[in-house]
DNA sequence: TTCCGACAGTGGGGTCGCAAT
DNA sequence: ATTGCGACCCCACTATCGGAA
């Protein structure tokens, strides 16, 4: 298959915002894919490169050749390019990985050429990603689209799903096929995810008066572990395998009285007495190979599910199940629970453990099974918020479906000996209605504009709400908002009542830093 | 007919490792 | 030695479509 073929279903899928439509025409072109192509052609669609990391990026991409007149080039070709790029290390490989890059652009069309920025920047913007692709695939297959999502979701990947399906022959020998796709103990699956809710009493009443689990929850990284024999294997949300760089989690696992296992969970720094260290200090430590880093902060897993035991699946088991299996083998390293109906009891647990340097709690039903890949109903998260109201001291255009709008707006805190003091910037919150007032009333405040950044006079209050506060090197104050977002611009305040900087330090003090 | 679940889009801060400067 | 880039941790929120109620 061509290139241009992907290139020009991309296109049309943009044109046109039914789903249904767009179904139809991934459906159309998947079935006009040959079988060694369908692993290249699905990921294309779903809006990726095969490859996890090419080493080439948005940025990498500018000054690329002018695109071909004619089409010519041809998907395994271009997967074969991408996984020179991928191979490429040392000393001079940017270059050759440039170089690569440009003579793969100077064969592509102009359609071709948006395309392949699309896969390299990972945003394709053409409104279908990998959930739409799998609806497609069951049309194709002519099979139920729950039956193709299960699969996905258990094999952690869309391509061997797509391709078992397409490849059948016929809908009964496709369903067959899926069927193979069950947990296996070593292959990760998608996580269960959580909704969330502003408060624990909102959280609780999703159910009803029903008993809920309530867990806390931990600040750390989402781990899914693995472990057959002496055999453990750690994966993150993203189902990257990150077993090299956790060895005490592996020994934590592989004292557990099992032979078989996958659990579910989150691994935190905590400090000497027990208490979480801040999220960055888990995140540093998690993300780096140093030995010697690793041997001085120790990560600790807490874990809330489990998906299999020895040779019992658990995924459709209910939560009481499960929990009653992992409070068996996983003993010192379960999440606190309180199991409870009763709001003034789920609220009390929220706060202790708020107060315990806690990131909030996750209420889950205890009848569900683990819906794998889902963010379901059945976990609600909820996290303390906090709010401050600001001054916007700058606004930066939009792009994408915000191209023309004001959209990203800067924010300071007043400094009570003059000026302001840059905290971060938000974009999260803004309706269509916001957009458009802020649009009009930043062009009355502008005093200078870079093409992409418009500085304000400072001058316009929003209230903004945030999850807390992390040592920044970026910013002046030392301090940066975490998950800023805008719940209201203030009409009624002026800048000279904007929250102070000492106000925000005092917010940050407790947290210890 | 209305409601609501699921998706895609629009980006945020921080961290590491690596290659180029 | 420092800087810039890519990748990946954490993520909130709104608009929209289309099936459910």
């Amino acid at each position: 298959m061509k290139l241009a073929d992907v290139a020009a279903t991309s296109t049309s899928l943009a044109a046109t915002s039914s789903r249904i439509a767009k179904r139809r025409l991934l459906a159309a072109l998947l079935l006009r894919t040959a079988p060694e192509e369908v692993p290249v052609v699905a990921r294309y669609l779903a809006g990726e490169l095969r490859q996890r990391r090419t080493g080439l990026g948005w940025r990498s991409l500018s000054g690329m050749p002018s695109p071909a007149a004619e089409a010519s080039l041809e998907v395994l070709a271009v997967d074969a390019a991408f996984e020179r790029m991928a191979g490429l290390a040392g000393p001079g490989s940017a270059g050759a990985r440039t170089a690569i890059a440009a003579e793969l652009f100077a064969a592509a069309t102009a359609e071709e050429q948006n395309l392949l920025r699309g896969l390299v920047a990972g945003e394709l913007r053409q409104g279908a990603l990998d959930s739409l692709l799998l609806d497609a695939v069951a049309e194709a297959a002519g099979i139920p689209a729950a039956a193709v999502r299960r699969a996905a979701m258990l094999a952690g990947a869309t391509e061997p799903v797509a391709e078992a399906a397409l490849l059948a022959g016929s809908p009964e020998a496709a369903l067959a096929a899926l069927e193979g796709f069950g947990l296996a103990v070593g292959r990760p699956v998608r996580p269960m995810l959580a909704a969330s809710a502003p408060d624990v009493a909102a959280a609780l009443a999703g159910f009803e008066g029903r008993e809920v689990a309530v867990d806390a929850k931990l600040d750390g990284i989402r781990i899914q572990v693995h472990r057959s024999g002496d055999d453990v294997r750690v994966y993150t949300r993203s189902l990257d395998d990150i077993t090299d760089r956790v060895p005490d989690l592996v020994e934590v696992v592989r004292r557990m009285p099992v032979q078989a296992a996958v659990l579910d969970g989150e691994a935190i720094a905590l400090d000497a007495s027990g208490r979480p260290r801040p999220f960055q200090e888990t995140a540093a430590r998690s993300a780096t190979s140093d030995a010697e880093v690793a041997a001085a902060v120790g990560l600790t897993p807490f874990f809330f599910d489990v998906l299999h035991v020895d040779g019992t699946d658990l995924l459709d088991a209910p939560l009481t199940e499960r929990l009653a299996v992992l409070d068996r083998i996983a003993p010192g390293s379960v999440v606190e629970r309180v199991v409870t109906a009763d709001v003034a009891v789920a609220e009390a647990a929220f706060a202790g453990w708020v107060a315990a340097g806690q990131e909030g709690v996750v209420v889950k039903d205890t009848a569900a099974g683990y819906e794998a890949g889902r963010r379901g109903s059945a976990w609600v998260k909820v996290k303390p918020r906090h709010t401050l109201d600001l001054v916007v001291l700058a606004v930066e255009r939009g792009s994408g479906r915000r191209r023309g709008l004001l959209s990203n707006i800067h924010l300071g805190a007043r400094d009570p000996d003059g000026g302001f003091v840059m905290l971060g910037k938000t974009f999260k919150g803004m309706t269509d209605e916001m957009l458009a007032w802020q649009t009009a009333r930043f062009g009355e405040l502008a005093v200078e504009d870079d093409g992409w950044t418009v500085r304000l006079r400072p001058e316009q209050v929003v209230e903004i709400a945030f999850d807390g506060l992390q040592r920044s090197s970026r910013y002046p104050g030392g301090l940066a908002l975490r998950f800023a977002r805008v719940l209201r611009y203030r009409e009624d305040k002026t800048a000279a009542e904007a929250d102070t900087i000492d106000t925000v330090r005092a917010l940050a003090a407790p947290a210890g830093d």
